[in-house]
RNA sequence: GCGGGGGUGUCCGAGCGGUCAAAGGGGCUAGCUUGAGGGGCUAGUGGCUUAGUGCCUUCGCGAGUUCGAAUCUCGUUCCCCGCACCA
C-alpha cells in the first residue's frame, strides 16, 4: 500500500464529502485547540496537540455525536509586525530565516523570493503562514471543519473583541494605572525576555523595592528595602562614603540619594531635578528621623553599601540583619539593637546569635555573613512573629507580605522603587535596557476577589485532564493579578474606548471559541454592522433578534441563526492544548468565561499534553534540529506520525521523537496493513477465540479514549490486537472474519484514519469509516472459558520451554497431565473462603489425605482456573500446534490416568509436564 | 525566592497499598529463519537456587504508618517547568 497516495486520496475524499462539517442534530461535542500563531511554520512538536485532539474528536464522531472541531489563526501581537519590519530593513538573518521557511513550501526559488519580498507587509506574512499551516494540518488528516476559519485580524473578529472589552469594562474589571517594564532606550518600547540579549539565560525580572522616606534636613533621605516590616527596628542609616550622592527635587520634595539611584528615577515616572552633587562622606555623621517613630537615626558610613543599587541608602536593623549587626560592632558605634521579630529558638537579638554561632568576627567574612543572613531570613519569614511593629504587632511575618509597604505608601512615607534583577541588561538592538514605569496603562484586574471566586467555581465544575494539573490551575488563579492588556504596538484590535491602544494578544484570545459559531455566518457581512447589540444577543441572549437586527441593520434571519448556532454548540466540551498554556492562556480563558457567560456556558473540560523533544533535546532554531511539520507527510506519513504520537508516550509525559522509534512503529504499521490485507478464506476454531478477544478488548476501549489514555488505547486496539491476530494465524486461524475486520478498522480509524479508510473500502465498507458507528461490544461473543483455555495453552508452552531449557536436550515426547477433579474442587472452594477443616469433610478430598493438606497451601496462591474438562479440551485442541512448536509428539491425559511425580504436580491452570 | 511537578531495573518509560522482580519499548545475549544482510521470528536479560520452583536484594536517601509500601505520611537531597505584557 502506498501510504502517501492513500493519504492524499482520502484527504481529498473527506473534503469533497464535507465529512467534518457537522450538522446541528442530536448530541453535540464542541472541541477546540488554541489556534496557532502565524509568524512561521509549525514543527512536529506543535502537531502533537492537534493530533490528540483530532483523535478524540474522531472518536466522538464515531459515537454518532455532532462533532465540531474548528480551527483559526492568530496574528495579533508584535512578532509578525517585527518580522515585516526586519524584512523591510533588509536584515540578513531574518531574510535567511524566512527564505528557509518559505523554501519548505515553495521549491521554486523565483516564486519563493517573490513571497519573501511580499513579507514587508505583516498581512502577507500572516496570510502565507496561515495557508501553509492549514495545508499541513490537512496533510495530517485532522478532521477539522475549515468552513469556520478566521484570523484574529479579520474585521468581524475585531468587532467581537471590541465587544468583549466593552463588556469587561462594564463588569468593572478594567483598571488603569502605572506599570514597571523593561524598556529599550533606543526603540522606546517595552521589551520582553525575547528582546533582551541573553534574555533566556539571565533573570530579566524587575524587583519592587519599597523606598522609605526618612525625614532628613530639608527633605528626605530615601532608603530602599525588601523588608519594610523591619523598619520599626531601624537604628541608623548607611551610606557609602566614597560614592556620589545628590540632593534633588523629586515630585516637589527634596530627596537625598545616590547619583546612580537618582538617575533611574526619571524613568520611574517621577519629575526630577538635580540640585547638588557631593560625596557620600558629607552625609556621614548627620542625623535622620524614623518615619514611623520619633527616634533619631544617625547616618553612618559603610562600604558594603552598593551605590549603584537602588537608592544607595540602606536602613540598618542590627537586631535582625547580621550584616548591620557586625558593621555596627566593628564601627564601635554605641547603638542598641531594637528587636522587632520574635523567632522561636532565638533570643531577643537573633542577628547577634547567628553571628556568634557562625563565629563571624568582622565584616570581612562575606560568605559567612551571607549564610547567616540566609538562615535568619528563612527562620524569620516562616516562623517569625512581629513583636514591636506598630499596628502590625502580633502578625506572623509570612502573612504580612506587602501590607507594611502598602500602609507606608498610603501615608506618603514610602513608594515603590523598581530595580532590575540583573543590572545592565542590553536589548538585542544593542541599546541599554532600563526599568521604566509606564503611566496610564490599561489593565485587566484578575485580582478582583469576586471574579476569582467565580473563576474557582468555574474550575470546580470542570474536568481537568490529567487531574493532577488542577493544582496548577488553582495556583494560577490565586497568583494572577492585574495584567496590562493593551500596548502601543502590534497587530490586533484597538481598545474601543481609547483607540491609541491595541489589545494585547493573549487578552484577545480568551472566549474566542464562541466566535467559531459566528465566523462563517458573518464573514460576508459589513463588519461595521457588528455592533455590540449583535453579540449581546447572539452570545448572551440579551434582548431580541428583532431589536438586534434593528440596531445593526443586519437581517433578522441572520441574527436568529447566530443565536441558534451559539445555543446549540456552546459550551466548549473540550479544550485541548499543551501544558505551557496553563498559567497564561487557559487561566485567562477560565476567568473570562466565568465573568461574561452564565454558568451553563462555562467550559466543560480541559486536557493537556506535554511537549515533544527530539533525541532527548528540545527542538530549537539555534540547535538546527527542528523538523518542520511539512516533513511529516513527505518523509514519514500522517498515519505513522499519528500512531507514534498516540502510542509513544502518555499524554502527560514528554515524548521523544527518535528515528529508531519511528522505524519501529513504521514496521508495526506495515505489518498491520499486511495482516489486515492477508487474504484467506474459510473458518477455523480460532475464529471464535479472536472474536472473543476483540470484544473483550472493546468493552472498555471507549473509556480509554474518553479518558485521554490514548497510549493505552493504541496499545490495546493496535499493538495488542495485532499480537492476537498473529497468534490467531500461528494457531491455525485461516482468515480474520470480515465483520470483525471491519469493526477493527472502525476502532482504529481515529488513530490511523487514512489506512483504515482504504482498508475499509477494500472490505466493501459502506461510506466513510470516519463516519461509521463505533462497534458495540457484544457480550455474547465474549467467551472467557475459551480465552482461558488459550491462556492455558500459552502458559503451557512457556512452561515446557522452561523445562526444556533446564534439561537441555531435544524432547522425545512430552506428556501433559491435567490435574485431578478434586484439586479443581478444592481450588474453587478455597477461593470462596473454605478452610481446610471444612474441605476435609468432603470424602473425595479426605481420601487424598496428606496430598490434600499440602495442596491446600498451594492452592491459595493459584489464580482462577476453568474446570478440568475445559482444560483437557483446550490442551487436546492445541495438540497439533504444540507438536509443531516442539517438534515432538504431545500426549494429553488426565492425571487420574497416570502415576508419577509429574502427574502429581498437576494443578488447576497448570498441567503437569513430563519430558521424556 | 515563590508556585507547580518529578526521581523506577543497562537506557526510555508504565505502575501509585497486596495479583510487583515490577507492563511496553530500545539496547544487549542466544536460537531459528538462511534468494546474502545491519531484515523477520522466538526466547533470555537483579542475585542465588530449581525440571516449570523457592528464597534474597531492589523502585533517589532516611525514618514512620500498615499484617503488607515502588505505591500512603514526615524529613532530606537532586532534577524539570512557570513567575507576566511573551506568543
Amino acid at each position: 500500500m502506498d501510504l502517501h497516495a492513500v493519504e492524499k486520496k482520502w484527504q481529498q475524499r473527506w473534503q469533497e464529502a464535507q465529512a467534518f462539517v457537522p450538522l446541528r442534530k442530536g448530541k453535540k461535542v464542541f472541541v477546540t485547540v488554541p489556534y496557532p500563531y502565524t509568524s512561521g511554520p509549525l514543527h512536529i512538536g506543535h502537531a502533537r496537540t492537534y493530533t490528540l485532539a483530532d483523535l478524540w474528536a474522531r472518536y466522538q464522531r464515531l459515537q454518532g455525536k455532532a462533532t465540531l472541531f474548528p480551527m483559526a489563526f492568530h496574528i495579533s501581537g508584535t512578532p509578525i509586525l517585527s518580522v515585516a519590519d526586519r524584512i523591510r530593513e533588509g536584515r540578513k538573518e531574518t531574510l535567511d530565516l524566512y527564505r528557509d521557511y518559505i523554501g519548505i513550501y515553495e521549491p521554486d526559488q523565483k516564486k519563493a523570493e517573490a513571497v519573501l519580498r511580499s513579507f514587508t507587509e505583516p498581512k502577507a506574512v500572516a496570510d502565507f503562514f496561515s495557508q501553509v499551516i492549514a495545508r499541513d494540518f490537512q496533510s495530517l488528516g485532522f478532521s477539522i471543519d475549515w468552513t469556520r476559519s478566521f484570523t484574529t485580524g479579520d474585521p468581524a473578529y475585531r468587532k467581537f473583541i471590541a465587544w468583549q472589552f466593552l463588556r469587561l469594562r462594564d463588569a468593572g474589571v478594567i483598571t488603569r494605572g502605572s506599570h514597571a517594564v523593561q524598556f529599550c532606550t533606543r526603540d522606546q518600547n517595552a521589551v520582553g525576555e525575547d528582546d533582551i540579549r541573553d534574555g533566556d539565560l539571565l533573570d530579566t525580572g524587575i524587583e519592587a523595592f519599597t523606598a522609605v522616606k526618612f525625614p532628613f534636613r530639608d527633605g528626605f533621605l530615601v532608603a530602599a528595602t525588601l523588608r519594610p516590616e523591619t523598619l520599626f527596628g531601624a537604628t541608623n542609616l548607611w551610606i557609602r562614603p566614597d560614592a556620589t550622592y545628590v540632593k534633588a527635587r523629586v515630585d516637589g520634595e527634596i530627596w537625598y540619594l545616590s547619583a546612580a539611584g537618582f538617575a533611574t528615577l526619571g524613568d520611574q515616572h517621577h519629575t526630577v531635578k538635580e540640585i547638588e552633587r557631593f560625596p557620600g562622606k558629607k552625609l556621614a555623621g548627620s542625623e535622620a528621623q524614623s518615619p514611623v517613630e520619633k527616634r533619631i537615626l544617625p547616618v553612618l558610613p559603610a562600604d558594603f553599601v552598593d551605590p549603584a543599587f537602588a537608592t544607595g541608602v540602606v536602613f540598618s536593623v542590627p537586631a535582625h540583619a547580621p550584616e548591620d549587626y557586625v558593621a555596627l560592632r566593628n564601627l564601635g558605634f554605641p547603638v542598641e539593637p531594637i528587636p522587632v521579630i520574635t523567632v522561636p529558638g532565638y533570643g531577643p537579638v537573633p542577628a547577634k546569635e547567628v553571628c556568634d554561632q557562625l563565629h563571624i568576627s568582622s565584616a570581612g567574612d562575606r560568605d559567612q555573613l551571607k549564610e547567616a543572613t540566609r538562615m535568619l531570613y528563612k527562620a524569620e519569614f516562616y516562623q517569625g512573629v512581629l513583636a514591636r511593629a506598630g499596628p502590625f504587632s502580633g502578625t506572623p511575618v509570612k502573612e504580612i507580605k506587602g501590607q507594611v509597604a502598602a500602609w507606608l505608601k498610603s501615608r506618603g512615607k514610602a513608594l515603590d522603587f523598581f530595580v532590575p534583577k540583573t543590572p545592565d541588561l542590553v536589548c538585542r538592538c544593542g541599546a541599554r535596557v532600563v526599568v521604566k514605569v509606564l503611566p496610564d496603562q490599561w489593565f485587566i484586574n484578575y485580582g478582583d476577589p469576586a471574579w476569582k471566586a467565580k473563576t474557582r467555581a468555574c474550575l470546580k465544575q470542570m474536568a481537568i485532564i490529567p487531574e493532577g494539573s488542577r493544582a496548577s490551575f488553582e495556583a494560577a488563579i490565586e497568583w494572577l493579578h492585574e495584567r496590562a492588556c493593551a500596548r502601543r504596538r502590534g497587530l490586533g484590535t484597538a481598545l474601543p474606548w481609547d483607540e491609541q491602544w491595541t489589545i494585547e494578544s493573549l487578552s484577545d484570545s480568551t472566549i474566542y471559541p464562541a466566535f467559531y459559531l459566528l465566523a462563517h455566518l458573518v464573514r460576508d457581512q459589513d463588519a461595521e454592522k457588528l455592533v455590540p447589540a449583535v453579540f449581546d444577543f447572539a452570545l448572551l441572549g440579551k434582548g431580541t433578534a428583532a431589536a438586534a437586527a434593528k440596531a445593526s441593520g443586519l437581517p433578522l434571519k441572520l441574527l436568529q441563526s447566530l443565536r441558534k448556532e451559539f445555543s446549540f454548540w456552546y459550551p466548549v466540551d473540550l479544550r485541548h492544548t499543551a501544558v505551557p498554556h496553563l498559567t497564561n492562556h487557559l487561566t485567562f480563558y477560565l476567568f473570562t468565561h466565568a465573568l461574561l457567560f452564565p454558568e451553563q456556558h462555562w467550559p466543560k473540560a480541559i486536557s493537556l499534553n506535554e511537549l515533544l523533544v527530539r533525541d532527548g533535546h528540545k527542538m530549537s532554531k539555534s540547535k538546527g534540529n527542528v523538523i518542520p511539520l511539512a516533513d511529516v507527510s513527505r518523509q514519514y506519513s500522517a498515519d505513522l506520525y499519528r500512531l507514534y504520537i498516540a502510542s509513544g508516550a502518555d499524554m502527560s509525559a514528554v515524548i521523544d521523537w527518535t528515528q529508531e522509534g519511528i522505524e519501529t512503529v513504521r514496521k508495526r504499521l506495515l505489518a498491520f496493513i499486511e495482516l489486515a490485507e492477508r487474504a484467506g478464506s474459510g473458518k477455523s476454531p480460532m475464529d471464535a477465540w479472536l472474536r472473543s478477544r476483540f470484544h473483550t478488548m472493546l468493552q472498555d476501549l471507549g473509556q480509554d479514549i474518553e479518558g485521554f489514555r490514548f497510549r493505552s488505547y493504541a496499545q490495546r486496539a493496535f499493538f495488542g490486537m495485532m499480537n492476537d491476530v498473529a497468534h490467531f494465524f500461528r494457531r491455525g486461524g485461516k482468515a480474520i472474519p470480515g465483520d470483525l475486520l471491519k469493526d477493527w478498522f472502525i476502532v482504529l480509524s481515529p488513530l490511523i484514519p487514512h489506512v483504515c479508510e482504504e482498508l475499509w473500502e477494500r472490505q466493501d465498507g459502506k461510506g466513510l469509516v470516519s463516519l461509521a458507528r463505533w462497534p458495540r461490544p457484544d457480550p455474547k461473543a465474549v467467551d472467557p472459558a475459551l480465552e482461558a483455555g488459550e491462556d492455558l495453552v500459552g502458559r503451557t508452552v512457556q512452561d515446557i520451554r522452561e523445562i526444556l531449557k533446564l534439561v537441555d536436550r531435544k524432547p522425545g515426547k512430552v506428556h501433559l497431565y491435567v490435574a485431578p477433579d478434586w484439586k479443581y474442587v478444592m481450588h474453587r472452594r478455597i477461593a470462596d473462603g473454605a478452610d481446610l477443616k471444612t474441605l476435609m469433610a468432603d470424602p473425595a478430598i479426605r481420601a487424598q489425605g496428606k496430598a490434600a493438606a499440602v495442596f491446600f497451601e498451594r492452592a491459595k496462591k493459584l489464580p482462577a482456573a476453568a474446570g478440568p474438562a475445559q482444560e483437557l479440551a483446550a490442551l487436546h485442541g492445541a495438540r497439533t500446534f504444540l507438536e509443531r512448536e516442539f517438534g515432538c509428539p504431545i500426549e494429553v491425559v488426565s492425571a487420574l490416568q497416570a502415576t508419577g511425580a509429574r502427574a502429581a504436580k498437576a494443578e488447576p491452570g497448570k498441567p503437569g509436564i513430563e519430558v521424556v
